[in-house]
Formats: C-alpha cells, sequence, structure tokens
DNA sequence: TTGAAAGCGATACCAG
DNA sequence: CTGGTATCGCTTTCAA
C-alpha cells in the first residue's frame, strides 16, 4: 500500500518556477507569457526567454493548480456508462466533444457504471465540472443535481426523457422513435402490433415502448410487449410462437433485433409482411441487405455543434434554467418490410 | 468574454473549514474523519459530529486540491477519439474501467479528437494521470510519451500495434486478424485473394491488411487491395468490376463490409463462395442472417480485468518497462460463405 | 516592465 | 486525541 518506490533519480515535474528560475525572471512573469495576458506587456526578449526555457525543460502547467487557483474549472463532464448505443448516438457524441473543444473546454467522460446516482453525483462533482451532460444512462436525481450545482456546475443537462428537477433538460425523447414506428403500422392496417423489448434492457427499451402504447392510445389496436433476446435462438423461439399470438405487426425495438427477427420469422415459414410487419429503428445500412428490406425509423438528432453552444449559453449565464427542447426528430423510411 | 455573472446570493462551494466550523473542530480532524486515516485516533462523538456536518453542508471535497497536495493523482485517463469500433472494443473497453474503478483509480476517457500527437500529450499531462492507456487511435510519440512521464505518469500503455519508444505496450494486434482471414483462405484453396480497404480508413485497416500480405508471404498466392466504401453503391460497383479483377476470394475487413459486398456480389450475379469466397471478422451476430451464412473472424479480446490488473501493477512499480503482451487472439469461425 | 506575496482547498507533520 | 501550520503550483493584485 504504502509501497511507494519514489525513484530518486527521477526529476521532479518541472513547475512555473523552474521555468522562472532558468529564464531569470519571476514566476508572474513566467505566467503572464504563457498565457499571453493582455492587461501585462512584456518585452519581447523576456518573452522569448520565458518560452524558451518552458520548452527546454518541457514545462507543462498543473491543471489541478490552475483550477485551484481560479476557483472554477472549464470540464464538461459526460458521464458513461455502457458505451454502444449505436453509430447515430456515437457521432453525435463526437462531434459534441470537438465542438466543446473549439470552445475551450475539457471534455471528459467520466466512466459511471455501477455507481449508484448520488455516489456518481458526488464523483463528479469532485472534478468541479463546469457543466454535466448527462445521456441519462447513469440517473441523477434532484439531490445530485443540487450537489453539482453547488459544486460550481453551471449546467446540468440531461439528455433523457424524464425530466430531473433543476436540469436543463435536452430531451431525447425516445419515445418519439416508438410512436412513429406504430402509428405507421397503424396506418398501414394492422391493429395487433407487438413491440419487441430486449431482455437485456437497453438504455431505450421503456422509452420507445411507452411511445408505441401513446400511439394507440384512443385506438382500436393493442400493443403487445414482446420480450427477445439479442440471439438467433430467442428470436427463433418468438417466431415459432407468432402465429399463436394473433399479431399482425411488430415493432422491433431496432434495426439490430427486427434483423434478427425478420429472418427467423421467414426461417418459421411466416411471410413478411403478409403475415408479420416489422419495423425497426435507427436505419442502419445493414437493415437494407435482407429481403424483403426493411422499413425503419431514421433519427435525425440535432447536430452535436448545437448543443455545445447551447451548453456554452448555459454555462455563460445559467439562469434559463428548465429550458426543454427536443433533440431529435423521427421519421419512417419505408422500405419492403411493412 | 469576462462576463461572468457571479451570482451573489448562491453559497459558495463548502470546503473543509466550513465543515470544521460547523462540527466546531479543526480542518485537520476533518480530514482525518472523513478519510479514515488510521494513524490518528479520534472519538467516536467527534465522528460523529464531523460526518455530520458534511452531510448537512453537502461537503465534497476538491479533487484538484487533494492532488495538488498530494503530488499525484489516481486518474488513468483512456484518450478517446472517434468512439464507435464496435461491440467487441467497447465492452472490452466497459470492462476496463470498472475493473479500474475497483482498484481505486478516477477512469477519465480524454476527448482528442483533432489534436497533434504532441498536443494531445500536453493536454493529457496537464491533468497528471497516473496512468495513460491510449487505444493507438491517437498518435503518441517518443516525446509525448517523455512528456507524460515526467508529468508523473507511472504508466503509459499502447493498444496499438506499433511498438512507441517508451510505453508499455499492451498489444491490440490487428495483423493479427488479416493473417487468420487469408489463412483460411489459402487453406480453402484460394490464390487470388481480395482485401476490401474501407475508404474511410478505420482505425485497423492499415494493420489488417498488412497481416493480410504476411499470410501470402513466401506463397504463390497474391493478395489485391480493394477500396470501398461503407455504402450499398460503392460495394455494387466493386461487384460490378469482380469478374474482371480475376479473383476468387476476398477478405473484406470486418463483418459489417463483408455482408455489404456479399450482398452486392448476388446481385451481381456473382455466386458466393463458388466464384467468391467472403471472410469477414468481428463474428457480429448479424452475419448469420445473410445466405450463406458468413464465415468470420472471432477475435478474443484478453479481459479488461486483466489489463486493470496489468496497469495497476505498473502503476505501482513501473520498472518494468517494456512488456509485450498480446491482447487479442483470433481464429476462424466457418460457416457458408467460405 | 517586473517582482513580491497572498491565497485557492486539502493534508500531514509536529506541538500541545 | 486535537489544533495550528507549512505546503503543493498557479494566478493576480499591488508596489516598485
Amino acid at each position: 500500500m504504502s509501497q511507494a518506490p519514489e525513484q530518486p533519480a527521477e526529476r521532479p515535474v518541472p513547475t512555473s518556477a523552474d521555468v522562472a528560475r532558468l529564464a531569470g525572471v519571476s514566476r508572474a512573469t513566467v505566467s503572464y507569457v504563457l498565457n499571453n495576458t493582455s492587461a501585462v506587456r512584456i518585452s519581447e526578449p523576456t518573452r522569448v526567454r520565458v518560452r524558451e526555457a518552458a520548452e527546454e525543460l518541457g514545462y507543462v502547467p498543473h491543471a489541478a493548480a490552475r483550477s485551484l487557483r481560479a476557483g472554477h474549472t472549464r470540464i464538461v463532464l459526460l458521464p458513461s456508462g455502457h458505451t454502444p448505443v449505436g453509430p447515430l448516438y456515437s457521432s453525435f457524441l463526437d462531434e459534441l466533444q470537438c465542438a466543446l473543444r473549439r470552445l475551450d473546454y475539457t471534455v471528459v467522460q467520466y466512466a459511471s457504471l455501477g455507481l449508484g446516482a448520488d455516489d456518481a453525483a458526488r464523483a463528479w462533482a469532485e472534478l468541479r465540472p463546469v457543466a454535466v451532460i448527462s445521456p441519462g444512462e447513469i440517473e441523477l436525481t434532484a439531490q445530485g443535481v443540487e450537489l453539482l450545482k453547488r459544486s460550481g456546475a453551471r449546467a446540468v443537462i440531461t439528455l433523457a426523457p424524464q425530466r430531473v428537477e433543476g436540469t436543463h433538460a435536452l430531451v431525447m425523447d425516445q419515445r418519439e422513435i416508438g410512436l412513429c414506428a406504430v402509428r405507421h403500422l397503424l396506418e398501414r392496417g394492422h391493429r395487433r402490433i407487438g413491440v419487441v423489448v430486449p431482455s437485456a434492457r437497453g438504455l431505450f427499451a421503456g422509452p420507445r415502448l411507452a411511445g408505441a402504447r401513446k400511439a394507440v392510445a384512443g385506438t382500436d389496436a393493442v400493443v403487445e410487449p414482446l420480450e427477445m433476446a439479442y440471439e438467433e435462438e430467442s428470436a427463433a423461439r418468438l417466431a415459432r410462437r407468432w402465429r399463436g399470438l394473433g399479431l399482425d405487426a411488430v415493432f422491433a425495438y431496432n434495426d439490430e433485433y427486427a434483423m434478427l427477427l425478420l429472418r427467423a420469422l421467414q426461417d418459421a415459414g411466416v411471410s413478411v409482411p403478409g403475415e408479420a410487419a416489422v419495423i425497426g429503428a435507427d436505419d442502419l445500412l445493414l437493415g437494407r441487405l435482407l429481403r424483403p428490406r426493411l422499413t425503419t425509423v431514421r433519427v435525425d438528432m440535432v447536430a452535436g455543434r448545437d448543443l455545445a453552444s447551447l451548453v456554452d449559453g448555459v454555462v455563460r449565464d445559467p439562469t434559463g434554467v428548465g429550458e426543454r427542447r427536443d433533440l431529435l426528430t423521427a421519421s419512417v423510411v419505408r422500405r419492403e418490410s411493412t
């Protein structure tokens, strides 16, 4: 535990004091030069000496010291849980991160898997982030939000559908997707509609089912949840049960599940879309490879850039609490499976 | 720019001094209690008072101050670039992060997209991570490594195939995959082998092609790189050219490209595996849905847990520099497309 | 134009 | 058992 080898030969990390010494100036001057402080004018020869000294020593400012002194950070914290949520979401995150970096924030994904809501909030707060953007995968409670704000977070943003007290909610309402899919099935005349719910409850399973239910509300149609795992065997079991279920269409959670189920139905001799219309979601390229080609819900997400500038806006003026905007819009891409 | 609203009503973040005041003890005592320091014995009533005070104020220790004082952090930094590299890699990362957290490290993914090698290293060094695990997506130079080590990193680990001076290389040799795939094709009697190279050069494109070349070295077989984009149209173009190319088999980079190409070949009237044997990689579940079922290279990665404990070992005793171990093993899963 | 010095928050030593 | 206090590296005001 306390076994810290402490190599003696290893030169310690150079500090601004070392740079100052080598350049023959004070630490203050070093700070001015390296931060291009405009309030103070430093002679060109001095600037050069300082920069050369910094270069020679391989000086890197100590972020912790800096933010301790400043009283705040420019860290934007993105709690991350289970990573894979599809290419769309990934590229959205990439774009968001790039855009934030261009706005001079330090984007940090904090691994939060397996932490309780409050433990997670505490852990995040220790870093004193100026903003937290929670994908909604890790839960965030009202106390958690309060804690973060007390710790200097000027923006706490949730992408999740459920509104959390105190957050700036940027809604990524996955219900929209279920709604859109099932509406399409209704329009095509289907009335008894299955909705696949992944056994390994995905991040979006609940909301997508809820959206499906919303679509049939007030109609004579019904929605039937169908549990299914992401395995051929599970899909085959469901396919074998199909005729007994008395359903005529299915919204299969996403394109991957849809492809699996589509193939299983065919293998079980159920004709698609005749006996079973199938619709997926996410518009994966691979969905076009099966025959019939898979009908899907295409999801358009707001550009990461837009969210970044919104975050920046909230950080600069956190008064507009409780804004609510939709991050995604959904539309059906009809192919051949419905 | 300098427009910092500074809400006056907002209570400042509570510090250990505030806790001390409220509990009627000194800051030192607070520190002892909250860190369960075993070297000092504090009376139970005092402990309780301190804890209650901390709770009441919503006290969260300031990570920056702590690490400034300590002279080191427990941050393990994972540079992240383009996120999506498939489910295998993602779950490997998840596992790694969890395991590191259990070892009491703070795992932080640092968005590094679009930074040059040296800028990136500087940016990482500012956080004074105790370890850096680079997926190899962002380049790391010898100077970069040196800089990180000078900044307190006790372990700098690359997962990439190319060895970087000064790193502890944990090789994730993607060449193995190309090698494995093409060897399989050779065994099946193929001699003129295409290798798909994604137009958007993926992280693994180069190594996988190199592995393929290695497999045919010293044989009478040849490898032909085939550029292809992840689009139906691009696959169709390649499929139309197929007969003119005079090839009899293709290693399609990964299962997604393989599926795309397989379908395109069939649509172009090329029989698979008769006129064109197709092999992918990554063993995606979806690869089993096409007919013929896709032959693939299955990749087994070392458990994230193992890498985590290895990192921990290096951090505790960084002398074993330059270790080299294989992180992945590849094996062919033969189905029907070869 | 440059330097001296205060102080950000937490910790660990040494007195009491 | 508990309290003062020096310290980590950096920024920034005030003086020179």
